[in-house]
This record gives structure tokens, C-alpha cells and sequence, in this order.
DNA sequence: TCTGGGGTCCTAGGACCC
DNA sequence: TCTGGGGTCCTAGGACCC
């Protein structure tokens, strides 16, 4: 890659229209704060029941937890090795949906350039904003960037920060260096000034594997993959991942933010158990989280079409198996039959850690 | 003594058919 | 005796994100 210069950003007819991110800072620990006024200002984690000798990890650190070196996905235990001081909180779903339906609702009520904008809502706590055909207005945005940060703190008491792009990719990226409770800007024209010399792990889409993957290839940062021949890419990941790594490397997205409301394609229920099971626990565990997982689908009323049994063993070997049902379903003894059938196809002769059940009711739309 | 829970999508490879 | 090549369906496994 060395000394190979990165061919140009594609010149886009959107290139100049504008997409804004925006993400809730610290968004569980904020809201818990906004209700305990007294926890400002101290370290605050948020994770599983808030038990820190519990086999759990971080959903949320506050700020002053983050400068003490505790992060999201953090054991409970280390965390509180680090800093047995901080306030520790169990995650309380129904409090964060409602937080976070206000923040929305609050967002979809804007206008921007005088149209309506266009919501695509990520999770929780952050969601795309467009106008229009999808993207922003012509002209400068950071002011509108101010005045979705202004409104969302005036309804919900939330700070939240705000990425500034040219595409959707660019905008996600920017809300990052923009943390907290600013804004930042990333455009094609600035793609390879702030990301080029950044390794592929900074990309949205790359994780630690896939970087690994790529430095076997000599392709270290963004610049080195932009400028990769292609086909290399092809044969190293796909016809569908490769091609799309390039253009993830490259600063290039062309999907539109999207408002179609997210439906589920499938449900799950997932438990690490406190206490190693022993096998013969096991089948009633099975049925247990398939009746949990199932409430999920009979909200929405679509039957099943697969059942995915995991399983975890002590020594964290995980085994996926799945089965397509004869015809859809959604009879609660029909289900847990064919899950506890996929038993059968792992060992069982050694401790669980992890059940988990999954039902599809949809096959995967694809999307990259 | 470690390492959650909710999702999404893609790829490889075997079975089977023409 | 040998044994191509394309297509579809299915399961297992891997990777990523919030």
C-alpha cells in the first residue's frame, strides 16, 4: 500500500446535501442522574441488576466513571475494582424507552430548511436526521446542528452531540470527535484529512477481526484501504463485503436515511446463568426462555419460521444450531419442542454458562 | 475469577436436482 | 468407469453494532 495514492472520493450528486447523527452523551447514566440529582457530578456505571459481584458487565459509564477507567462491556467486578466508590445502578429498560421516545419524538417535531425532517432511529439513544428527499438543505448546517442540540436539552434535560456529514457514514463518524455535548463535521472533501492516516478499526463496520483480516493484506489505515485493488478485497471477503469495505474506506454511502419504522425480524431471549447449570436443568431452561422469547412475538403476531439454540459451556465454547420449522408457528409447545430437539445436536455432558433461544419470523433483507 | 443481552447480515459448504 | 457445472435449499459459524 505504500506510496500507492488513494484514488479520489467519487463526486456524488448528494456530495453537497447534508446528514446530521445524533447520539444522547452518556445516555443511560443521564438519565439515571436526571433522577437522582444527587449522583451529578460522580461517577455513575450502569450495568445488569446493578450487582457488582454478578456475572454482568457495563452498559453505561458516566463520564467521571469513564476518566477512573471504567468502559461499556467492562465486567461488573472489574468495575468495581477500579473504583468501588462509584455508584453502582441495575439497567431499567422501561425508564430508558420512555427517555428515549421523548428524545424522538422530539426530533421528528423538527423542521429543518423549513421541511419536515426525515428521522432513521438507530437505538436508544441515536438516530439520523435528514429532510426532505433524505438529506438536509443546501447551506451551512451547523447551525441546525445547534438547534437539535438546544431542543432536545430543553425537552428531555439530555445533552447529546451531533455529526455532521455528507452521507450517513461521515455523519456517524463525526458525532464521535464531537463528544460531548458538541458537534463536529466530516465531509467528502475532509474524509481523508481526518480519517486517512486512522486505523480501519475506526470505521463503522470494522471491528477487530475484520482489521486483523485487513492488516494481513498490508492495509492498515483508512487511506491504505481506499486505494486497495478491489478484487483483492473480493477475494478476501466477497462480492458483497469486499466491495463494501473499499467504499466504507473511501467515505462513500449512498443510502438515504431511511424513516420506514424498524420491525423485528426475530426475537431472542439470552441468560448467563449466576451458577453453572448442570445438564439436567437444561431442557426446562430451554422452555423457560422460549415461553420469554415468545411474549415478544405474539406482541406482533407473526409465527415463527427457525428456532436457534445456543449454548455456552463453562470453558466459553458457544454452539449455535437452528432449524427450520416444517410449517410457521407460533404454539408455545411446538417451539419449545423444537428447541429442546436441537439439545440433541451439542455435548451435554459438561456445565452450561449460557441458553439461548432465538425465533425468526423473517429471513434476513440484506442491506450492504 | 474474568468476559451481558438485544439484534443485524454475510459466507462456507454439504445435499440434492437437472 | 468417470464424474462437469449451475442452481437452490439448508445448517453452521462468524462478525458487527448498540
Amino acid at each position: 500500500m505504500e506510496g500507492t495514492p488513494p484514488e479520489p472520493v467519487e463526486r456524488q450528486p448528494g456530495d453537497q446535501r447534508w446528514v446530521l447523527h445524533v447520539d444522547l452523551d452518556m445516555f443511560l447514566a443521564a438519565v439515571e442522574v436526571l433522577r437522582h440529582p444527587e449522583l451529578a457530578g460522580k461517577p455513575v456505571v450502569v450495568g445488569g441488576r446493578g450487582i457488582v459481584n454478578e456475572r454482568a458487565v457495563v452498559s453505561t459509564a458516566s463520564y467521571e466513571a469513564r476518566e477512573l477507567g471504567i468502559r461499556s462491556g467492562m465486567p461488573l467486578r472489574a468495575a468495581y475494582k477500579k473504583c468501588p466508590d462509584a455508584v453502582f445502578l441495575p439497567v431499567d429498560f422501561p425508564v430508558y424507552e420512555a427517555a428515549s421516545a421523548e428524545v424522538m419524538a422530539t426530533l421528528r417535531a423538527l423542521e429543518w430548511g423549513g421541511v419536515p425532517v426525515v428521522l432513521e432511529v438507530l437505538g436508544w439513544d441515536e438516530a439520523f436526521v435528514g429532510a426532505g428527499d433524505g438529506h438536509g438543505p443546501l447551506g451551512d448546517p451547523e447551525a441546525f446542528a445547534q438547534e437539535v442540540r438546544a431542543a432536545v436539552l430543553a425537552a428531555t434535560r439530555l445533552h447529546c452531540s451531533v455529526g455532521i456529514g455528507n452521507n450517513k457514514l461521515q455523519a456517524k463518524i463525526a458525532t464521535d470527535f464531537g463528544k460531548p455535548r458538541g458537534t463536529y463535521t466530516i465531509t467528502g472533501a475532509t474524509w481523508f484529512d481526518e480519517m486517512g492516516d486512522r486505523p480501519t478499526r475506526a470505521l463503522w463496520g470494522v471491528g477487530a477481526k475484520i482489521a486483523g483480516r485487513l492488516e494481513t493484506h498490508g492495509i492498515r489505515t483508512v487511506r491504505d484501504l481506499a486505494a486497495v485493488d478491489p478484487q483483492e478485497l473480493v477475494g478476501e471477503f466477497g462480492p458483497t463485503m469486499g466491495p463494501w469495505f473499499r467504499r466504507l474506506g473511501r467515505g462513500v454511502d449512498s443510502s438515504p436515511v431511511d424513516a420506514t419504522p424498524w420491525v423485528a425480524r426475530a426475537h431472542g431471549r439470552e441468560e448467563t446463568y449466576q451458577r453453572d447449570l448442570e445438564w439436567s436443568e437444561v431442557p426446562d431452561a430451554v422452555r423457560a426462555l422460549t415461553q420469554q422469547a415468545l411474549t415478544d412475538i405474539d406482541k406482533e403476531g407473526r409465527p415463527a419460521q427457525r428456532v436457534f439454540l445456543k449454548v455456552r459451556y463453562r470453558n466459553f465454547f458457544t454452539l449455535t444450531r437452528s432449524r427450520k420449522l416444517p410449517e410457521p408457528s407460533n404454539d408455545l409447545t411446538v417451539l419449545a419442542d423444537a428447541v429442546v430437539a436441537l439439545l440433541a445436536k451439542v455435548e451435554q455432558d459438561k456445565p452450561v454458562r449460557l441458553l439461548g433461544v432465538r425465533l425468526e419470523m423473517t429471513e434476513p433483507a440484506g442491506g450492504y
